[in-house]
DNA sequence: CTCAATCATGACATCGGTGTCATGACATCG
DNA sequence: CGATGTCATGACACCGATGTCATGATTGAG
């Protein structure tokens, strides 16, 4: 591979100028810039970030770390939205900083995370990025104290800075909106309550209800989901909480599920039972997982999770620290979404009537 | 960040001293190894691999171009099964080489591959891998005569290195084992017939047929999707090719369709019109997409995409390649894949007297 | 026309490792 | 006991780019 030097003896100038035409930092003379690129075309040569980096102390990489290619959809019973999508937000936003993103899977294994930051030291990377594959809390071994490091879908108790999706108000928003279509009775079956997310969400659930004067009934709502990753255990809970609430004296009107891949099943349970959607019941997701939602008829409405915002904005966050130009931030940065609106929420122009004939017949 | 020199100079030996412990190339004395370990571990020390690419011209990177991390799962409309699978191949792969991957992805737009690769060889990548979304032809920019390359479920006019799927073989085995199964009319909708693929499996759809001694018959054999990627036409496409075969005066006691995507479409479809799977109708897919097959219900049988193993295929060749201890093949490599079978397809012990009570009442 | 300021370019050192060769300290053998 | 060989280590150059400083050429001002 050709170097600068190569490049200089062809053209019959010092290496030092053909650095110069490089990087349009000194100015050089027309006709020598010329002769220059007209050498850097005919050998082909490529400037090394190897060197470079050496020189100037900046490697221009940005480390990534995830279980989000690994993962992805293999394990199907892996519930929520792909972290991908973070993953592709990132991706997006590094592009345009001219930096080059590094990614390391761990492969689901935990364990592997410190192996990996080995190696992005060994590259010299000016930042690091962790992206969880579900709002959590982590705990990652220690980095060296000069590496930036932002978390994206996850927090930890060192104040590290976090980018987390706003679970409160996307629960609270599609609440809300299933009030305004005329909906009164609505039940939750929501993900393992152990999940900072459920806790959330139930918040913005009760606090939904609330501003819309309808009292809370706990009855309606129902944690359907364990923490063992067992699918054939997890239907079984389902069609359990499924029945539960249409078994109640009142059955609900419509019903929210943790996540979209639940409301899918949940199609298929609600069909089998004879239940036609949503003209006899409406449902609802969380996610806004599109390869679900798009394709289930009735399409589903559901709480977009902005993963696509939350890696851009992680992204530009770690890049203003590289930058130094503004000071990491202290607090979690939330971000909200939209509720995506699908076929599968009914409006309810007379809520009340509709509410006592609904669900009876069916069981 | 500490460099060799601090190391040797906290331990009181030379550089290079160091250099012999940490890649343990010369024999050094107990004493002195011990000195230098406590000296790396006190500055926390983590060598550079741009020095060292430097030096040894070798980057110990491997570049991989692909649309799978920004296409995945967002564009629903995409059929298939998603490619990333192919990239989780090449990081097993990769991982125990030893060499960092380095990932691009293309956003969707060919036009930015030649950026790609030139971002690559800056970082003097010791081989490169290409991979597509679906078995196709591709025409890439032309790279670097030294570097080598390897293309992942596409192949060029150029005879460069290439793994593919092995359509054929996946449908014929399909179809084998739908036989197998007591089925005797046995219709397919297939993926538009401008793909490689559909080609290839059409032709192992009837080579299977033939073993059996079962004529084909052409008013099975329906393409049932288009290239324009325009959600509702598909829905169309797919609902008319699924009535006209239902309406045949003989109808199909399977359905074999192109994707398991069409598949889950065609099941909400197949209910709408009263038709329970898998009694009154079985169905089969193509992909072996988890996320499709295991969540549907009935589970969905399959023809699997071996995209993992293309990718492992595909990062074992490069790597020989990059050794030189194997030439590249001449050849596209075909990787096969199994059945998966779900309870999408009955048994038929008596075909031929079941075949005539299927699908008339459901018209 | 002279002197200073500006411009274009080059020589050289440097970044952090490692290959090559040299060197002094021991060990081994006849 | 001296010659030869092995062992542990160090001095030095080099990989390919670029920052610093120097230098000769050119230009402009007085």
């Amino acid at each position: 591979m050709a170097t600068i030097y190569d490049v200089a003896r062809a053209a019959g100038v010092s290496p030092k100028t053909v650095s110069r035409v490089l990087n349009a930092d000194a100015p050089v003379k027309k006709h020598t810039k010329e002769a220059v690129n007209k050498a850097i075309v005919e050998l082909g040569y490529v400037p090394s970030t190897a060197a470079r980096a050496m020189r100037s102390n900046k490697s221009g990489l940005v480390g990534l770390i995830t279980g989000a290619i690994s993962l992805s959809s293999n394990r199907s019973e892996n519930s929520g939205l792909p972290d991908l999508h973070i993953v592709q937000g990132i991706q997006r936003a590094m592009e345009v900083s001219g930096k080059t993103l590094l990614i390391a899977d761990t492969g689901g294994q935990m364990d592997r995370v410190p192996q990996l930051i080995r190696t992005f030291e060994e590259h010299r990377v000016e930042g690091l990025l962790y992206v969880a594959d579900h709002h959590s809390q982590v705990s990652l071994p220690p980095v060296s104290r000069s590496t930036k490091m932002v978390l994206a879908n996850c927090f930890d108790d060192k104040g590290t800075p976090s980018v987390l999706p706003n679970d409160y108000q996307g629960q609270f928003n599609l609440v809300k909106s299933l009030i305004a279509k005329g909906h009164q009775r609505i039940a939750y079956l929501s993900l393992s309550t152990h999940l900072p997310a459920t806790t959330l969400r139930i918040e913005g659930y009760k606090d939904a209800l609330a501003e819309a004067d309808i009292d809370f009934d706990p009855t309606l709502l129902v944690p359907a989901e364990v923490d063992i990753a067992d699918g054939d255990a997890g239907v079984q809970l389902l069609w359990d909480a499924i029945d539960r609430v249409l078994s109640l004296p009142v059955p609900p009107s419509v019903i929210c599920f943790g996540n979209d891949r639940m409301a899918m099943r949940a199609y298929g349970i609600l069909r089998s039972r004879g239940i036609a959607l949503p003209n006899d019941l409406s449902v609802a997701g969380y996610d806004g997982h599109r390869l679900i939602t798009d394709t289930l008829y009735p399409t589903l409405t559901s709480a977009e999770l902005p993963y696509a915002a939350i890696g851009i904005r992680a992204t530009e966050i770690l890049l203003n620290m590289i930058n130094g130009t503004v000071d990491a931030p202290t607090q979690p940065i939330l971000v909200g979404g939209p509720v995506n609106p699908g076929d599968s929420v009914m409006d309810l122009p007379t809520p009340i009537t509709k509410l006592s004939s609904i669900g009876r017949t069916t069981l």
